[in-house]
DNA sequence: GACCTGCTGCGGGTTG
């Protein structure tokens, strides 16, 4: 039988209607895959490729005769935005069946979520906080509203899998399990994703096996690619040809220009637009980034996928998932990506009409920056991606999870308490120990409460506190922020930095301001219309690279590849970066340690990023001074000692985790939301579990041969 | 050298 035979008869007449003439390969692949297996799957396949309809048309199929009755289909998206966007396309294909599907995320009204919770049925799309607020606030209805759940379809299942969001996703869907007839299946979808072991395992640890990943590797469209080099100049601006060239190569095409910061952003977008308006055209580029106003975005959004004009948008990773914007022609990104994964997303954003071609422009404005955007763009040549890992240790999400449940369960005993942590499979692997640990340290500190009697633990004093507020919906950590107001309009917003003051000019949303009253109270900044002014500074996290973007990037030093796709300054821009390893005949196995002067060293670490936070503690407890490092993965250090003997304690010391830790946590702490309210000993595995890498560092030291350059 | 994401209930005012 067909793909198209599977499927209903109401959806083959709605096939008609909407005229398809063939089915993309995912499609074709998932519909017998869902209908005749029940396996779990994972829909992998490029921007475009109707991976939405590949995933509802066979489910439908399953589900059409009963939908009218329970609630079958949860579908689980990373963005509100996302939901609004798919809301319409999931209705559609439901035209002729009696299947109703309802909206659950914080723009929602109470109206609409009282309806729907009074007539449970269909389809239900939903953030992960939504359904954390489904656990706090109706309790009661949980039984019901899951009884009949069949389907759980993850959209940008990938956004999930490495971080805290996705423990907290993993660890609601297996309680909602508590209350389903059977395990609902699992449907991921996702464009760019790798390491099949990992995923599998997140979706169904008992039997990953069970689980199919289903490829669509030909909708990997065809790659126009070029890379250019504008040195940045001495006061640390980046050069007005870059713009001119930038503004030349987006005259007539519909682009998205990706930068890496909000502030860079906003200086981009106010230099091509006086561009522009020097060529006599309107308003031709837009900002888009997380501190522009909802509306604001929501209008650029609008304006990019209505306009058959060649306008741009300019924006930071906030246009990196499946948000709609039309048709794009040319994918522009201003210095390297971060991560391969990430450029991936981004170039998938181009050539999205079939058949079309995707356009990358990538800028280089300094050198590091080059050497990183030549890695990361060979590693996509290479058809390489970040393998998902997972979130190690989560005791941080256990301490949000256990408050959620005994919320929900209002009282628990720990017996209890300890089986539903043990067979959450997203906390199956922590030692029960460890959990026990927790609990008691939050009894402590009256975050929980243990009633005499019955001995149930219930929700404390402190932790109803983090309980009742807004925050706690959420597992992942924000600034503090100013809102920006003109009168009564809102801008959007700044960072809530101690370097902010009044009568300071800001770029905010594309135009200018002068920032006339600061209310520390109530973070507002009232502003006016300007003439000039700066990007503002917003606080960031760091990256983290992966190791195999560090040994590409000696790979390229160390290589004499032209790499066709380089203008004439990218090339003898490289050239000028390669000339002292090709001198001193340095090779691929070896990392160099530059002599600067007296007893001043840099060593180039060229691997990942933990491995270097592991080395720069290391020669600080083996005796050597290390003053900073860059994202390169460059150490300076002092030391007075001899090389070898440096060298040789590194690699041959019993080394211990926690005496670097001690070291680092002079200077660093963890970062995570809930970190502080978690014991010390738990903490301490997290901070080093997520920033430093011993096995992986011992490794990188037996298989690399330092080499010291004097210069 | 960083980016992104999400949430409720209630009091008070405004609009249909």
């Amino acid at each position: 039988m067909s793909s198209f035979e599977l499927l209903s008869k109401f959806l083959q007449k709605k096939i008609w209607d909407m005229k398809w003439s063939n089915f993309t390969v995912i499609q074709e692949k998932a519909i017998p895959a869902i209908l005749q297996t029940n396996n779990d799957i994972v829909l992998s396949a490029g921007t475009a490729s109707g991976k939405t309809e590949a995933a509802f048309l066979p489910i439908l199929t399953g589900v059409e005769d009963i939908a009218d009755q329970a609630l079958k289909v949860m579908y689980i998206s990373p963005l509100k935005a996302l939901i609004n966007n798919q809301f319409e396309r999931i209705n559609q294909l439901c035209e002729y069946m009696n299947i109703e599907i309802h909206r659950w995320h914080g723009d929602v009204s109470q109206s609409k979520k009282q309806k729907f919770i009074k007539n449970p049925t269909g389809i239900l799309q939903i953030t992960p906080e939504s359904i954390e607020s489904l656990f706090i606030n109706k309790p009661g209805v949980l039984p019901t509203l899951f009884k009949e759940l069949e389907f759980v379809v993850i959209d940008e299942i990938h956004s999930f899998i490495d971080k805290e969001r996705g423990v907290q996703l993993r660890s609601l869907l297996s309680r909602i399990e508590e209350f389903t007839k059977v395990r609902p299946r699992i449907i991921g979808l996702s464009a760019t994703i790798g390491n099949f072991k990992v995923v599998k395992e997140w979706i169904n640890l008992k039997h990953p096996e069970n689980v199919s990943i289903i490829e669509d590797k030909s909708s990997d469209k065809q790659l126009l690619y070029s890379l250019m080099y504008f040195e940045t100049e001495e006061d640390n601006n980046k050069p007005v040809e870059l713009f001119e060239d930038m503004r030349d190569l987006t005259k007539e095409q519909k682009s998205i220009i990706f930068c890496n910061s909000r502030g860079s952003v906003e200086e981009t977008t106010v230099f091509l637009n006086r561009l522009a308006k020097k060529n006599g055209a309107g308003e031709t580029y837009y900002p888009h980034h997380s501190s522009i106003d909802k509306k604001e975005r929501e209008y650029v959004e609008k304006i990019m996928s209505e306009t058959k004009e060649p306008k741009s948008v300019v924006a930071t990773s906030s246009l990196e998932l499946g948000i709609d914007i039309g048709n794009v022609d040319l994918v522009v990104q201003l210095d390297s990506t971060y991560t391969v994964s990430s450029l991936k997303q981004r170039l998938g954003r181009s050539g999205r009409e079939r058949d079309a071609e995707q356009m990358l422009q990538l800028y280089g404005t300094g050198k590091d920056s080059l050497l990183q955007s030549l890695a990361v763009m060979e590693l996509v040549l290479d058809k390489w991606i970040e393998p998902a890992e997972g979130y190690a240790v989560p005791y941080n999400i256990l301490f949000h999870q256990v408050i959620s449940i005994c919320a929900e369960k209002n009282g628990v005993t720990l017996k209890k308490l300890l089986e539903l942590i043990e067979n959450n499979d997203i906390f199956h692997s922590l030692n029960l120990s460890k959990a026990e640990l927790l609990i008691h340290h939050m009894i402590q500190n009256d975050i929980l409460e243990k009633l005499s009697g019955k001995g149930e633990i219930i929700v404390g004093l402190e932790g109803e506190r983090i309980l009742r507020s807004k925050e706690f919906y959420s597992v992942f950590l924000t600034n503090e922020e100013y809102e920006v107001v003109e009168g009564t309009r809102k801008i959007g917003r700044i960072d809530k930095t101690p370097f902010i003051f009044e009568g300071d000019n800001v770029i905010l949303s594309g135009r200018l301001w002068t920032i006339i009253f600061l209310d520390t109270e109530r973070n507002k900044a009232y502003v006016n219309k300007a003439v000039n002014g700066k990007p503002p500074k917003y606080l960031g996290d760091g990256g983290k690279i992966h190791k195999k973007i560090g040994k590409k990037m000696m790979e390229i030093l160390c290589s004499d590849d032209n790499f066709e796709y380089c203008d004439g300054k990218a090339r003898a821009a490289l050239a000028e970066l390669r000339r002292p390893y090709h001198l001193y005949g340095i090779d691929t196995t070896d990392r160099v340690m530059w002599k600067e002067k007296g007893n001043t060293y840099f060593l180039e670490t060229f691997s990942s990023t933990q491995i270097a936070t592991t080395i720069f503690w290391m020669l600080k407890i083996a005796g050597a001074n290390p003053k900073g490092k860059d994202l390169l993965g460059r150490i300076k250090f002092e030391y007075d000692g001899s090389l070898t003997k440096l060298y040789n304690d590194l690699k041959n010391f019993t080394w211990d985790e926690k005496d670097l830790l001690e070291e680092k946590k002079k200077k660093e702490d963890f970062h995570s939301k809930y970190a502080e309210f978690i014991p010390q000993e738990l903490k301490d595995e997290l901070h080093i579990k997520h920033e430093l890498d011993l096995k992986g560092t011992i490794e990188y030291l037996h298989q690399y041969q330092w080499k010291l350059i004097g210069l």
